[in-house]
DNA sequence: GTACAATGGTATCGAATCGATACTATCTAT
DNA sequence: ATAGATAGTATCGATTCGATACCATTGTAC
């Protein structure tokens, strides 16, 4: 039984019908659309190179000026705040605030998918691997940035008393090194 | 180390995301946005039982009002005709022109997930498989219908001369036994 | 050092999505 | 025959999204 790319495409594409339903369906409440979610849940996972509406756009596969209306709705809402950068002044950052925090907490875990995860049929770590591997390869062969966390990164760098970014050359806490970069860059085979 | 319930929404997402980026790049040329691509494709491949508005919004996790008008569009464009149930008068079929039937043909496959597929550190089959459990353990969780095909469906009845439906008591032909069917049930454990 | 391109971001417009609601038409159960 | 369920459409308002234009800041070429 041979697996076509075009059943692959269905079952992703039900996936993601379902996925961004039950999105919708756990935003509703807060009067938060999907994307404004996925925005969230982003800025609350990713570090100090990435908290850009740029980044988020890239992220999100969207443009900048779609973001700049889906930041302006979480910013309306009290959920993000933005700031100038001070070395580049071009540069806005953003931050959520703790009402953002406690909120992508709650978002983060879909019920439905969690129930899912739980039944016996599934292995979690194996299906985590696949799809890891399938987002890596669609990244590869489309040129789009990977969005990974240091662990993964080809800059990661160990030096005395610490982790370092071999990119920026600044000294990375260990927490900072689970968070998502804009800048990660797979090992080059 | 463990793969979180949080890591695999976070995956899933970006799939998503590509996806739909994808899909909106393959669409632009037609003026199709990706919910009435989805739409076509699904109609590309349902079979005689499915072929409603209503079957359609279930598959696609919307409403029907949104998919009347998504429908309304590809009537439009001279993709889809609209017919009378002739046995159930409020219920409209939904047939593709063979202009529909070659654009379906066009956009099923998409470059990036080929492309995507046909790397080496990819096997197709054990990703379909893994991909087929989840959305399989999401629609057992959420309740919602499993749109599979009669291969795997509880219905599907050997008889003399041929296959049977064991839902309708219809003889099917064994290229509908591959088309997907709102009415598709799993086995009983 | 001054022009000029490149980059980050916002504002605005029009087309489309989407949920909600209300409505019509048809079928089914009693 | 009547009530309720079901299939579908129409319409509204909020949002998404791409495209374009625009501004501010930074980097580069000369």
């Amino acid at each position: 039984m041979r697996m076509s790319a075009r059943s692959i495409h269905e079952t992703l594409e039900r996936l993601a019908a379902l996925l961004r339903a039950e999105t919708r369906r756990l935003g509703k409440p807060e009067g938060l659309q999907p994307v404004q979610i996925d925005a969230l849940l982003y800025l609350d996972h990713c570090n100090r190179y990435s908290n850009t509406p740029q980044a988020v756009a890239e992220y999100l596969g969207s443009t900048k000026g779609t973001t700049s209306q889906t930041l302006k709705v979480l910013e309306s809402k009290n959920l993000l705040a933005k700031a100038q950068d001070q070395r580049d002044r071009r540069v806005v950052r953003l931050h959520l605030t703790s009402k953002g925090r406690t909120l992508a907490t709650t978002l983060a875990n879909l019920p439905l998918l969690e129930s899912a995860l739980s039944q016996d049929s599934l292995d979690a770590e194996s299906l985590g691997e696949e799809l890891g591997g399938l987002l890596r390869a669609l990244q590869r062969a489309g040129g789009f940035r990977t969005f990974g966390t240091c662990r993964t990164c080809r800059f990661l760098t160990p030096a005395e008393g610490g982790l370092l970014c071999g990119l920026t050359r600044e000294a990375l806490r260990l927490e900072e090194t689970q968070q998502i970069c804009r800048e990660h860059e797979e090992p080059r085979d």
